[in-house]
DNA sequence: TGACTGAATAATTTGTTGATTATTTACCCC
DNA sequence: GGGGTAAATAATCAACAAATTATTCAGTCA
């Protein structure tokens, strides 16, 4: 880790500090600046710009939890499908609940998702990744029936769009999605599964309670 | 047909007029009754208020869409499969098309998106009976292996949710689109056919063009 | 009584001005 | 040159009046 990385995580700690105190539009440059001692002019040597800081803060979120899914993920005591599957459970939930419980949360992510819309993509990207590996272990194993990995999790990620953002995209409960999400995922499942092999009834048993 | 029917549609009409000559902000009720003949305090009588009318241009669109879409989708001539994927890709291709060829028809549906989210649950809603109707053709003739033709339908709509307002959700082309909603709907599809069934090799044909 | 008007009211938008704030730039120090 | 400052500039925001527009309502007409 170089010097100029670890500026860099003090100004995103002062303004994740910040942004989760005062909100994300009520923070001004110059008071995270302030944070860290140095002037305000000084942040643009390390981000070009609020909003840039703002995209760290998420940035490093997600892949801070998807670094602990991936541990859980790769654990192969249990199918791939259940692996899969309890992935996107884990991901609906625990956005959900964070865009529901904090509105300043909430705000950032409206506004990233509004002025920065590549962000998202991104993101979806680093998930993706983590998919394909579920995929491939399945598909090594006997369990999935599929030719191309990577497109098959564009595909998956495709059908389940709507659990990712769930308050940016509808007003379901969690219930309700959680239902729905179940629902989308047997149908998938079912089409993916070989059905000569036994894990395929797996599809049919309810999903993992949350940890 | 009575006679307040009648005059909602012209009110409807003279609107829709306005609106897509100069843009929904750009009307105002007074010019809509001008061009009815009446005065703007009378155009509550007949809808609640200029958002409602809004409303009521949008969702005479959407059942003359569908209308015409449930001829096709009920010729017995083509399999379930078919009719249902060929729907989608309808309903895909007609709504981007609306709201890329013209920037007072997106303004509308980004108002109505915002203001009015219930609204859209109610187009969903019709079409899903269409879809039911499809399913249910399919479950009959053995095509499909389903146990709730209702619940099928929600599921299929909520995987396909990413292709219903696409400009909405997402910056993709159309190309990109089309390519998603054929890969979904081949896993979807898999998913749902009865393996025993001819006609599951449907499901990786191309689809239909357009008309 | 039902269809309608037009003035009254309430909400929203527009235009303007003076802060604040984000961002850039010229310069300093080691 | 890397790491920083502080003043200059450019955007954006807040406030507030003026004007426009949506909506309501008392009352007219057939």
């Amino acid at each position: 880790m170089t010097q100029k990385d670890r500026i860099c995580l003090r100004i995103l700690h002062a303004a994740k500090e910040r942004f989760s105190h005062y909100g994300y539009c009520k923070t001004t440059m110059s008071e995270i600046a302030q944070d860290c001692n140095m002037s305000p002019g000084n942040l643009y040597r390390y981000f070009q710009g609020k909003l840039d800081i703002a995209e760290g803060i998420a940035a490093a979120h997600t892949d801070k939890r998807l670094e602990k899914a991936r541990e859980i993920v790769r654990d192969p005591a249990k199918p791939a499908l259940v692996r899969l599957r309890d992935f996107l459970f884990d991901e609906l939930r625990s956005t959900f609940k964070l865009l529901d419980e904090d509105p300043r949360v909430f705000e950032i992510a409206e506004i990233i998702a509004k002025e920065r819309p590549e962000f998202g993509n991104q993101q979806l990207s680093k998930e993706r990744s983590l998919m394909s590996e579920i995929l491939a272990a399945g598909a090594a194993n006997g369990e999935f029936d599929i030719q191309d990995v990577v497109e098959t999790a564009e595909m998956i990620q495709s059908a389940t769009i709507k659990f990712r953002f769930p308050q940016l995209y509808s007003q379901l409960t969690l219930d309700k999605l959680e239902h729905e999400l179940n629902g989308v995922l047997k149908i998938l499942f079912h089409g993916l599964t070989c059905r000569s092999h036994p894990i395929a009834v797996a599809a049919d048993v309810p999903v993992s309670p949350s940890p």
